[in-house]
DNA sequence: CTTTAGCACTCCGCTAGGCAGAGTGCTAAC
DNA sequence: GTTAGCACTCTGCCTAGCGGAGTGCTAAAG
């Protein structure tokens, strides 16, 4: 035997006893002690040496003891050492995977429909809270602009992008405009605006509000700001959170104001939107465990997520948040799967 | 002293005993005890007197024992005397009135924001979680209805009414439509409905569906199928929860199963919706205290509602759901106000 | 040098017992 | 009808003791 065949071999051990810990620990909750370890899954070696690798990988930060005389517990970098040893190789058990497609059959969906269901289908096969965003600058393209007047001094603008997403605005009126107004401008910025990038539209009208004859001029710099503002500021409307139950369920938080605290950083959905909208710049799953999140509430979790695209422009992205302690081959899967397939049936719908 | 008037002295202290009692464990969280209740509340007796009263209290069923020797707890039919007690007669503090009002200002707002926002708002006044609902079925007029095209075979869509309310659909098309078509089935619609109560889109449809063109035909079927869905189906988007969090706050509810139980209810909107159609045919606060709600996931909660009207006509009911362990009075006294401001609010957007 | 058996040690979790405190219900007196 | 007194009960908390699980170390075996 040459030394470095040793080396291989006891790394090879070594890996194979945190992959051990790691499953045990997510499967019973309870610390994993070296003689459980060796009956359960098949090392081949004794106890002893289990509780050598142990101090070694505990020396390395993979592992960790919650008192002198317990079992071993992962920490974040041991649940980060398996998850990369997988690599992006992990696949949805078959009946999972039909469910997901199943799903997507369905034709008659506008946009938001096909989001919360999707949250609430991400949230039920992972049993996590399920989170799904639509950032505002989308590349779907203005298929239709209207302007509608509702009372006197109020009007609404809605835009529909060829994604099948309706946008609308209130529109507050200094002086009252008349029906044929109205009409005029709905052509006129429709004219503007068809076919055209929805995060571009404030530009084109900036650009060509001097065209609008003089009586249209403070409607149109209202549709301006109403633009500029909506782009800008739906963005947190446009996130769809199902499942947050399932953070209270079985213990797998420690504490319980630990739960209220993420529960609370879930409703208010800036840290939210902060987490989501990075995932739009990766290129596939992320995931983060605990003390990797950036932000301070989220440390004792583990937020797994991944951006969803028509035909390879990244359009959204979606997640799920949960405790470090889960499933993360199924969890990972299951994440992949449904960003993947809401690209699929997105890119069919707009076709 | 006359015996009527005797009794009439021991039901008033035995009254202010159950008030006593209400308050210190609303406030507390600890059973009360005879002798803590004489030295804080100044009931003017001796412990032993409030013990003999309690008896009583407890025969009548409003208050009880967790085990033999510990103080007094209310029970649902005690929360249920107090809150009848005071009948309608709950006030806002001053500042939280300021601040309802200070919250409608803005004018603009879509009817969407708006009720998310008062949700919000109700959420934070009163630490519990909260619950906005619009029905399909309301009596707002339509404004406008447009069907836009947004690939080979599928159109949307867009009816918007004059509460700023925007109801989009997909239309899925046997056949290509061409713009033309589509622009004329826009016109004809509006001719149709503008004008009518949504809730009677269906059936004006229905009726005047032999007046169409033959090539509108099969498309004008599909309008009708989807506005007769859309009214029946699009209840659960109309449901703006907020402040779940607040659940799992403090050890207000006793375990944590019972959370769990109540947050999962909360989230599949069908319990909600039942309760909250309920509330809009009361004509004013209604207070479910534990054992009074027909949903057994509701036995161990408070759900307070109201409807909410424009002018006079119902609208919508909100409301909170909380443990049975609340402050009634402010409680009440927030969904009162919030209830009649966002009224008002609506009354003036739609004026 | 790695693996293993043996062993002393640590710490948790559970149970039992004891004790103080809060609260009750009853009785008898005011 | 109200009150004082008293015996009683039950909880909550602390302590001690014990079994079990698991460790770390040492020394021997491969």
């Amino acid at each position: 035997m040459t030394p470095e065949k040793d080396e291989e071999l006891v790394n090879d051990r070594r890996a194979a006893v945190l992959r051990a810990v790691v499953s045990h620990y997510v499967r019973t909750g309870e610390p994993a002690g070296s003689k459980t370890l060796v009956e359960r899954y098949k090392l081949g070696v004794s106890p002893a040496t289990v509780r050598n690798d142990m101090a070694a990988l505990e020396d390395a930060g993979y592992i960790s003891h919650p008192h002198t005389s317990a079992g071993r517990v992962p920490t974040d970098a041991g649940y980060r050492y398996v998850v990369d040893e997988w690599g992006g190789d992990v696949k949805l058990s078959r009946s999972d995977a039909q469910r997901v497609e199943q799903f997507y059959i369905e034709p008659r969906w506008a946009l938001e429909d096909a989001l919360r269901q999707t949250a609430s289908l991400l949230s039920s096969l992972t049993h996590h809270a399920a989170v799904v965003f639509t950032p505002a600058l989308d590349r779907s393209t203005i298929r239709h602009v209207e302007v509608i007047g509702l009372a006197p001094h109020r009007a609404m603008l809605i835009v529909v992008t060829d994604t099948g997403r309706v946008e609308d605005h209130v529109l507050v009126l200094d002086d009252d405009a008349s029906e044929d107004d109205l009409g005029t401008l709905s052509r006129l910025l429709n004219e503007m605006l068809t076919g055209e990038a929805l995060e571009d539209a404030p530009v084109i009208v900036a650009k060509r509000l001097e065209e609008l004859p003089s009586t249209l001029k403070s409607l149109g710099g209202e549709v301006l700001s109403v633009l500029r503002q909506g782009v800008a500021e739906r963005e947190g409307e446009r996130v769809f959170l199902e499942g947050t139950s399932n953070m209270v369920d079985e213990q797998k938080f420690s504490d319980l104001e630990t739960v209220r605290q993420v529960i609370g950083a879930l409703e208010h959905r800036r840290l939210l939107l902060e987490v989501l909208a990075e995932a739009l710049s990766s290129t596939s799953v992320s995931v983060k465990i605990g003390s990797e999140n950036r932000a301070e509430e989220m440390r004792s979790c583990t937020v797994i997520t991944a951006p969803y695209a028509i035909e390879g422009s990244t359009v959204g992205s979606l997640g799920i948040v949960g405790p470090t302690r889960m499933d993360y081959r199924r969890t990972i899967a299951a994440v992949y799967e449904v960003s993947a397939q809401l690209g699929h049936m997105l890119g069919r719908l707009a076709q």
